[in-house]
RNA sequence: GAUCUGGUAGCUCAGUUGGUAGAGCAUCUCCCUUUUAAGGAGAGGGUCCUGGGUUCGAGCCCCAGCCAGAUCACCA
């Protein structure tokens, strides 16, 4: 592996100090009896505390300086005076080993006293520090001044995806979208549990991928030696639950879509499903509202929230809205009763892309999602889907040509998707089957398996349900102000990195030349390797700086040696 | 998938008609005992994303590719 100068500076203390019976990475358990906001809070001069933490800046002046510890919470200053430090004659404690040998990025732990400095820092008076873990790998160092503008900040979106952890140890405000992504995990847990509603867990590897139409993964179970998908969704196994006779079941459920990534899909994301019996989607709308309104004060301690130019609030109730009256109202076109040549006119007149393919329910959905989606910027519930593009959900009470769904939309995007649940076994076979249909006639958005052990669950019974969906990386996204995906998952999905190789074949070639005789002449080298002059010169600069080869200049010509 | 933008030191970025690769921070050496992005002086550090081409000469121009981001399309 080829090292930095940095890298193989800390390398080379990393020497010296196990030469001088330091371990850099000890095994004993580290008591620290404070945090940084411990401290912060509580101040008391003269206090004394053990910290631990990562040193995260340096201000050297000669026999005293001042660093900055951080740990899980934030950051401490702490001061590191040689006379405290090292009371006797010795000093090397803080000559050598503090001064010379450790880093920023190490780990230390910190035994001191509390006092302020003259500038009015809460700090701590260093008495006696171990080093606890040493880091080879210099960090970025972003720093902020006064007025809180930044210098040398960490940005570059591809190496803070690849390093998630030097992006969340340098950059706070990153690791506070993770802290408030767990916080609506929790919050969105206690809100049904507290309804007594239980989390479950259903397969990720399934033989049949259903609940929503999407490609899915696939892979191979060598055993039973058949392929297996992983989940695009965990409804179907959800209402077998309920089938099996539990009242309330959730999940937050990692799904797996092969489909394009984009700033908005990860190929895995996760969703939390809840169905609940005996309930319609009437109550599931007010318990929707409810919940988000629950998770985003829990999140950012008010229901208000900033998402690029919108100002959203997420206080219930929400505006609802039928997907009829919705466009209607966008468009002045009623599709109630239409034909779906008729409904195809009408998109074309409004000057949509349209083919034979799309039937009345992607017609509408086309319709709807061109013309109103966008406006719908508050929390807005659109509901009764067209039955066609809603194969899981029961039949309208009062229109037989649409369903009891609905669609929780913000700034113009679904986060939430619920139905009074078809539990019809019947009329879910036929609409498995006319799924089907769809997708021999081409849309690739319709299912194309029949799981036929969820229709005989069905057939035992299922209870009245009404069952929601919550895309939980949409929700922090909006939450949070990041219109990319990417900034709410630790660890997006990249492409992998090209491993960089030691030698290239090219200079492999060159000193294999040069190992039959050396020193030759350059020219006779060069026309040997037959490299063209780029590559030639790119090779000997690159075999000269790994110090694997010398060009000499003499009076008898040009030679090449090898080092 | 299309278009645009970017890839140069550990980090953030400059880089002149195409003519010996730069700055700040970081690193190393020396001085500095209450400072806080940035004390002083000096030094080292480069696969200019990769591969071709044009040229006496390419970080720069041309072609192909890789990676990323943005916009659009597609998809939920």
């Amino acid at each position: 592996m080829q090292l930095t100068e940095q890298e193989q500076i800390r390398r080379d203390k990393l020497k010296a100090l196990r030469q001088k019976n330091i371990n850099p990475y000890p095994a004993e358990e580290f008591k620290y009896t404070h945090t940084s906001e411990k401290i912060k809070a509580d101040f008391e001069e003269g206090k004394k505390v053990v910290i631990a933490g990562r040193l995260m800046s340096r201000r050297i002046q000669g026999k005293a300086s001042f660093a900055e510890l951080q740990d899980a919470e934030g950051r401490i200053q702490v001061y590191f005076n040689r006379d405290e430090i090292c009371p006797d004659e010795d000093k090397s404690q803080y000559n050598d080993i503090y001064k010379k040998l450790l880093d920023i990025g190490d780990f230390i732990g910190i035994e001191g006293e509390l006092f302020t400095t003259q500038v009015g820092e809460k700090t701590v008076m260093v008495k006696d520090f171990t080093l606890l873990s040493k880091a080879l790998k210099p960090l970025p160092l972003p720093k902020k001044d006064k007025e809180g503008n930044e210098y040398d900040g960490f940005h570059d979106p591809e190496q803070r995806y690849r390093q998630r952890y030097a992006d969340l140890i340098v950059n706070k405000e990153v690791k506070d979208i993770f802290i408030k992504r767990t916080k609506l995990f929790t919050a969105m847990r206690n809100f049904f549990n507290d309804k007594g509603y239980m989390e479950v867990e259903t397969p990720i590897l399934q033989s049949i991928p259903g609940g929503a139409a999407a490609r899915p993964f696939v892979t191979h179970h060598n055993a039973l030696d058949i392929p297996l998908y992983l989940r695009i969704a965990n409804e179907l196994y959800l209402k077998r639950l309920i089938v099996g006779g539990f009242d309330g079941v959730y999940e937050f459920s990692k799904n797996f879509r092969n489909e394009g990534m984009d700033r908005t899909h990860n190929p895995e994301f996760t969703c939390m499903e809840i169905y609940v019996a005996y309930k319609d989607y009437n109550w599931m709308m007010d318990f929707t509202e409810k919940l988000i309104e629950h998770c985003a004060i829990a999140v950012n301690g008010t229901t208000k929230a900033q998402f690029k130019e919108h100002s959203i609030d997420f206080k219930a109730p929400y505006k609802r809205i039928t997907m009829t009256d919705a466009i209607k109202e966008y468009t002045d076109f009623d599709i109630t009763g239409k034909s779906e040549d008729e409904l195809r006119q009408a998109a074309t007149k409004m000057g949509l892309e349209v083919d034979d393919t799309m039937g009345k329910g992607k017609l509408i959905d086309e319709i709807f999602g061109e013309k109103c989606e966008p406006h719908f910027i508050q929390p807005t519930f659109i509901t009764d889907y067209p039955k066609e593009m809603s194969p899981l959900s029961k039949e309208h009470r009062d229109n037989p040509e649409l369903t009891e769904r609905f669609e929780l939309m913000v700034c113009g995007k679904e986060i939430a998707n619920a139905y009074s649940e078809l539990n019809d076994p019947i009329d879910q076979r036929e609409r498995f089957e006319d799924q089907m249909r769809l997708a021999q006639k081409g849309d690739d958005e319709a299912t194309e398996f029949i799981d036929y052990d969820f229709l005989r669950a069905l057939e035992y019974g299922m209870p009245p349900t009404s069952g929601l969906g919550i895309g939980i990386d949409r929700l922090i996204m909006f939450m949070t102000n990041n219109p990319s995906i990417q900034e709410v998952l630790f660890f997006p999905q990249m492409k992998p990195e090209k491993k960089k190789v030691e030698l290239n074949d090219e200079e492999k070639a060159v000193i294999d030349i040069l190992k039959k005789e050396s020193p030759q002449e350059l020219d006779a080298v060069k026309s040997e390797s037959g490299l063209s002059n780029k590559k030639w010169d790119k090779t000997t600069k690159s075999l000269r700086k790994k110090s694997l080869i010398n060009i000499d200049k003499t009076d008898e010509g040009l030679f090449i040696a090898l080092a």
